[in-house]
RNA sequence: GGGCUCUUAGCUCAGUUGGUUUAGAGCACCUCCCUUACAAGGAGGGGGUCGUAGGUUCGAACCCUACAGAGCCCA
């Protein structure tokens, strides 16, 4: 067996073994707890990134923990269209293949869509299984699929039969180069390092001039007003007058309103109705004009009147230039504002006036919120929670349409005079349309279906039910089982987009919430803290670092950085930390193997086996709490120091047999017994390497794998052997320390003291581990003094170590007097609470028999101390 | 501009309702050791007074106030 943990072949094996035994897949089952998981869907153009494998390696931890635990454990691996990011992948692609989307039907060019989708969609669940992913394969679903695409359609009727979705012209957020509406989450906002522009307009009739600051002068051509605060002393006079646009001189008038700033700028505002939420505002207010000066893709319109066909940018610079030349423009400043960026397509935002469809927020929030303030949901960490409040209580309507070909169509068809008749197909619309109508004579030709699709997130809203088919079909077997899911792992990015939706949605479609717990991840970021981007670079390839570190070690190195709702600093040291920790556990395997159980007479270690049996009962107790917790990292550090510590480095140094000799049979099988368990707690972490040694450690037959061993249970544990173990591991290492401190080899056979024969029995039973761990040849009770001995004290116990060569005075005095000034500065701290009659009055008596506790430890160590001084002197 | 969160060892973070030793962990660091499970290892060790200044309290890393710095969300 090599010395080393060698993972290549083990992974694929195992992975492919379990795939094969079905272990993954979940039915109902009435004699078992249902465990849901939902994996937030990844984009169909999507690859394995960091952020992924954190998510991934969670939900999977939990996963296995519950199938562990003898629930039908359930996680259902899905792709998301996405509808704005495929199609300009798709769209990219073509064009490089000299095809433009515009040459090509909506039918030609959506079977190109499905034809990149088969191809090179999907990539990230094959990636995902190498991770371990125990996802249940068989139930992946895709939002295009047939069952969830019939649930948005059903969902959308509903929604408008109930007046919750209407059509309405608004300001929206457009993307010129998506050339499609967002929602108010899908832009991003940044900060942006731009100009402040001072342009004067001439006031008609008049010598005067007003200035008016902006960020975005090739707006002006759509100016419909200038609006100064009522109040300003500086304009009151202009009010009520007129102002000639400059380049295309059109009168628009000075209106008032308190909206202005007085300190921004000139405290004179430009209005451009069609392209400023604000200005729409004020537009609206006033009855202003409205000029769209903007084409869908960002070009100038005809309705701009100047530079018609420039890009919008392009546009601003020539404007700028031809406004210097004429001698419009004051001024220049560097001005630092806030930029909006499509989340897809990262063009600068546009907002644009347009006709879209949206849905109506305010009672699908009610209960969406109500049901995550009082518990019934639970967020991890809770501090979501207040995010998640002000969001939801100044919730804006939904645009949920799209300007693109790929997606879900919005169900919603046109006669020729506007009327609208919302309905599954056709033939559908056409009997509505009949109906509403009057008219019998409507034929399938009379009806134009909207062109335009859902918003991603319309099906995603709906992703806990529809991968059931729960709306549909309610009563089916696998959503009353498994519906509402248990706990949802993602990111806080999408708490709105998607976590709060799905919250309304499991209330507006089954009066049920979509989940109990939503666990939220950090970011991961470099080690400076910068987020990992394609461009920055900066990124691992999870898949490379597998390779180099195994599945196991970078689930395990994810893991340990990773604290729940935190931004995690990534650093591939981690990885090699759960690599080493892999072979750590692959070379205790190692030990135990080679040992032979034959000894006679059976001899076993009665107090080493006690006492780790009472570690991992109280280990066991801590991981669980720890999950509940949803304090995954740490549950995984207990482990790591209970294998690493109490079992590599004290137990089985305890039990180890001396050179040559062979263990009892009944030690052997405890610590087999250990060790099993030990695998069983690390599986869900450590899948691999845990199933591997699991099937090495006794011979099993192939269904009988670890993914599907009971977790242990949890047991009650004996308190005062762990404590007396606690003191004699500190006697064994202050031993050592003294050793190394009087450069005595380590293995030097020595003579140890413990005063009094209160301590010699608490020792008692450790008093074997004792000599061979610290190397005492004699460990003997004493009521004397021992001059020529060291002497030291623990927990209020004293002892002497009588180091062969005797004591070099100088330096122990030295380390006394440290020792000894440390001592007293506690006891004083201790006395110093004890003497103030305010504290004993006030403090509840156990954190006075506490103190008293450590005044009387601290006194017997002072005392020793200057015992042992007074000897030395 | 409004709201929220954070600031504890070199780094990343714990520290539960204020009171178990004048604060813990992992990593990193220093010394010694290639000892027959593991150098991807072993033994030992050093290191912080808890952002700053006040306040409440018998007692504060923990509660309150102000200030400084960092981040997030919304506009």
């Amino acid at each position: 067996m090599s010395t080393h943990y060698n993972p290549k072949a083990i992974e694929a094996k195992w992975y492919a073994h379990w795939l094969e035994h079905g272990f993954f897949h979940a039915t109902p089952n009435p004699d078992q707890e249902p465990y849901t998981v939902i994996m937030p869907p990844p984009n169909v153009t999507g690859v394995l990134h960091m952020g992924h494998v954190l998510n991934n390696t969670l939900q999977d931890v939990l996963v296995r923990k519950a199938r562990m635990e003898g629930k039908a454990a359930c996680w259902v691996p899905g792709l998301d269209h996405a509808s704005i990011a495929t199609e300009a992948k798709v769209v990219a692609m073509l064009k490089a293949q000299g095809i433009a989307k515009s040459d090509l039907t909506r039918e030609a060019f959506l079977q190109h869509v499905w034809e990149w989708k088969e191809k090179y969609g999907g990539i990230i669940l094959e990636q995902l299984k190498k991770l371990g992913a125990s996802c249940d394969w068989e139930r992946t679903a895709f939002t295009m699929d047939p069952g969830p695409s019939e649930a948005v359609q059903s969902v959308f009727m509903q929604l408008y039969e109930q007046g919750y979705i209407y059509q309405g012209t608004r300001m929206v957020h457009w993307d010129p180069l998506g050339k499609t509406a967002l929602a108010d989450d899908e832009v991003v906002h940044k900060e942006v390092q731009g100009k402040l522009y001072y342009i004067r307009y001439a006031v008609v009739g008049s010598d005067e001039q007003v200035t008016i600051a902006t960020t975005r002068p090739e707006t002006l051509l759509g100016d419909t007003a200038i609006c100064v605060h009522p109040e300003d002393t500086r304009y009151q006079h202009l009010i009520g007058k007129k102002v000639m646009v400059p380049l295309i001189k059109r009168a628009i008038p000075i209106i008032a309103d308190e909206y202005v700033d007085p300190t921004f700028g000139t405290g004179c505002l430009k209005v451009t109705p069609a392209h400023d939420m604000n200005d729409h505002a004020l537009g609206l207010k006033h009855k202003l004009a409205t000029i769209d000066i903007l084409n869908e893709d960002g070009t100038l319109s005809e309705a701009a009147g100047l530079y018609v066909g420039e890009d919008r940018f392009v546009a601003r610079k020539k404007i700028v230039q031809q406004l210097e030349a004429e001698g419009y423009l004051l001024k220049t400043e560097e001005h630092t504002h806030n930029v909006g960026f499509s989340e897809r397509t990262d063009a600068v935002v546009e907002p644009r006036l347009s006709t879209q469809w949206f849905v109506k927020m305010a009672d699908l929030a009610a209960p969406a919120l109500a049901n995550v303030l009082d518990g019934t949901i639970q967020f991890h960490p809770a501090k979501f929670q207040n995010m998640y409040k002000a969001w939801l209580e100044g919730v804006h309507d939904w645009c949920i349409s799209r300007q693109l070909w790929w997606g879900h169509r919005i169900p919603a068809y046109y006669l020729a005079d506007g009327t609208v008749v919302v309905a599954k197909d056709k033939m559908a619309a056409l009997e509505k349309a009949r109906a509403q109508t009057n008219n019998p004579a409507l034929t399938e030709a009379d009806l134009r279906q909207d062109e335009d699709v859902l918003d991603t997130w319309f099906s995603s809203w709906l992703w806990p039910q529809s991968v059931f088919e729960g709306i549909q079909n309610k009563k089916n077997a696998d959503f009353r089982y498994f519906y509402p899911t248990n706990d949802l792992v993602t990111a806080p990015e999408i708490i709105f987009f998607w976590v709060a939706r799905m919250v309304m949605a499991g209330y507006a479609f089954q009066e049920a919430p979509p989940f109990k717990n939503v666990y939220f991840t950090g970011i991961v970021r470099d080690t400076q803290g910068r987020k990992m981007s394609k461009s920055l670079g900066n990124s691992p390839e999870p898949i490379a670092l597998m390779a180099q570190y195994s599945a196991d070690g970078v689930r395990v190195g994810m893991l340990l950085s990773t604290s729940a709702g935190n931004d995690l600093l990534f650093d591939v040291k981690h990885c090699e930390q759960g690599r080493n920790f892999a072979n750590k556990i692959w070379n205790a395997f190692r030990l135990l193997q080679r040992w032979e159980a034959t000894a006679q007479p059976e001899e076993a270690h009665v107090a080493a086996i006690a006492w780790f049996q009472g570690r991992l009962d109280q280990v066991v107790e801590e991981v669980n709490s720890h999950f509940q917790a949803f304090r995954i990292s740490d549950a995984l550090m207990a482990l790591y120091k209970l294998v690493w510590d109490d079992f590599c480095a004290w137990y089985l140094e305890m039990i180890k047999p001396a050179h040559g000799e062979a263990m009892s049979k009944s030690t052997y099988a405890a610590t087999v017994g250990f060790f099993e368990t030990l695998l069983k707690l690390l599986h869900p972490f450590m899948p691999f390497l845990t199933e591997e040694l699991w099937h090495q450690l006794n011979p099993r037959q192939p269904k009988e794998c670890l993914i599907v061993a009971p977790w242990p249970q949890q047991q009650a544990y004996n308190g005062a052997l762990l404590t007396q173990a606690g003191l004699a591991f500190e006697l064994i290492t202050t031993i050592r320390s003294l050793k190394n401190k009087a450069q005595v080899s380590p293995k030097q056979q020595l003579t140890l003291y413990m005063v009094g024969e209160e301590v010699a029995a608490e020792l008692a039973p450790f008093a074997a581990y004792i000599q061979k761990l610290a190397h005492i040849a004699r460990l003997e009770v004493t009521q004397a003094k021992q001059p020529d001995a060291t002497s030291f004290s623990l927990k209020g116990h004293a002892f002497y170590l009588l180091l062969d060569q005797g004591v070099d005075s100088a330096e122990e005095r030295v380390r006394l007097e440290k020792e000894l000034a440390y001592a007293k500065g506690f006891l004083a701290s201790v006395l110093k609470k004890l003497n103030n009659t305010r504290f004993v009055q006030s403090a509840p008596a156990q954190v006075i028999a506490t103190e008293r506790k450590k005044q009387a430890d601290g006194e017997t160590k002072c005392k020793l101390l200057m015992e042992r001084l007074a000897q030395l002197a």
